[in-house]
DNA sequence: TTGGAAAGTCAACAAGGCTGACGTAAATTC
DNA sequence: GAATTTACGTCAGCCTTGTTGACTTTCCAA
């Protein structure tokens, strides 16, 4: 066995448990996006409106700017994304009465009926993990998750985590 | 607290907590591809690049059926992307001696040099990350990312996992 | 010898990233 | 009050990586 100097098991640190780890994360996202993905196909839509919507949900009323740092992507790219979600009416968008330069956004009821259907089908799928692994092992799955995250990332994950 | 008649507690199955889970995966993936990312870009290759590099490497002498179901895409798009690495000598295809249609795939000596480089990144954040987590919480990880995927994926990774 | 599987090719297209440039309105600063 | 900065939208064009469809070549096996 490999032991360390203060006497702890080191074999989860081995490249072969590292490659199964990486291996597991890719197999994962596929499933993990599998759900959403085929309620979206047909619908016109992407993973790319599937985050704008989660996020949108997630903080309503959050700003164009906010959801730019969120997604990491560019605002032309979301401007795609949410032109074609305004224009289909999912999304509303109003001018800021603190700062009217700002567009605050918002799910309408088309728009929450589609998030409900999307996030209903990717919890389920979430919540029969969590179920099979047990407490004990979601616990784990969270703290090697937040601590693969970019640092800049886990602070977006955790201002989310705890409210707005 | 919320108990079942068996008396645990299931607190982490709340929508809320299911909620939090999907943004650590979310998060956490954009970490995950982050640096092997980094590494390709000005190399003209991308993300596609380096799953094939990966499972090449993996499973030498893999074929391209193999790999097209493991990597779960079409073929046109997965010769793409064989084809540069072929033509820029980090790739090496040939003819099934058994089965001479065929291709049986291996990385060349450059190809393992750009497989290490990519996979000493993605290693070096999943260590850190196991690391910072402990034994106990990588356990967990590992159960719940299984139990995330479709059953046809979870076959495909445990038999990568068992060698082969 | 013929049917079908494996592999590859060409063409066309779409989603969703990107950069660069530009315009407008509103807020802020000087 | 003028100049600058910020937030947002948009146009144009590019890249990667996925898709479908049609077709060919090779070659195993019935």
């Amino acid at each position: 066995m490999a032991e360390t100097p203060g006497g702890e098991n080191l074999l989860f640190l081995t490249d072969e448990q590292l490659r199964k780890g990486i291996e597991a994360m890719f197999f994962a996202y596929r499933g993990f996006t599998a759900d959403p993905d085929r309620i979206l196909e047909g619908k016109d839509y992407g993973r790319a409106h599937h985050r704008a919507i989660h996020f949108i949900h997630r903080s309503p009323g959050t700003t164009v700017s906010n959801l730019l740092t969120i997604l990491g992507v560019t605002k032309q790219s979301l401007n795609r994304v949410l032109r074609t979600l305004i224009e289909d009416g999912l999304v509303r968008s109003e001018k800021g009465k603190a700062d009217a330069r700002e567009r605050h956004l918002h799910l309408t009821d088309k728009g929450q009926m589609l998030e409900r259907e999307l996030s209903d089908a990717q919890r389920a799928r979430m919540r029969a993990a969590y179920r099979a692994a047990g407490p004990q092992a979601v616990q784990g799955f969270r703290q090697v998750l937040e601590a693969m995250m970019d640092p800049e990332m886990r602070r977006q994950f955790n201002r989310l985590k705890d409210g707005g």
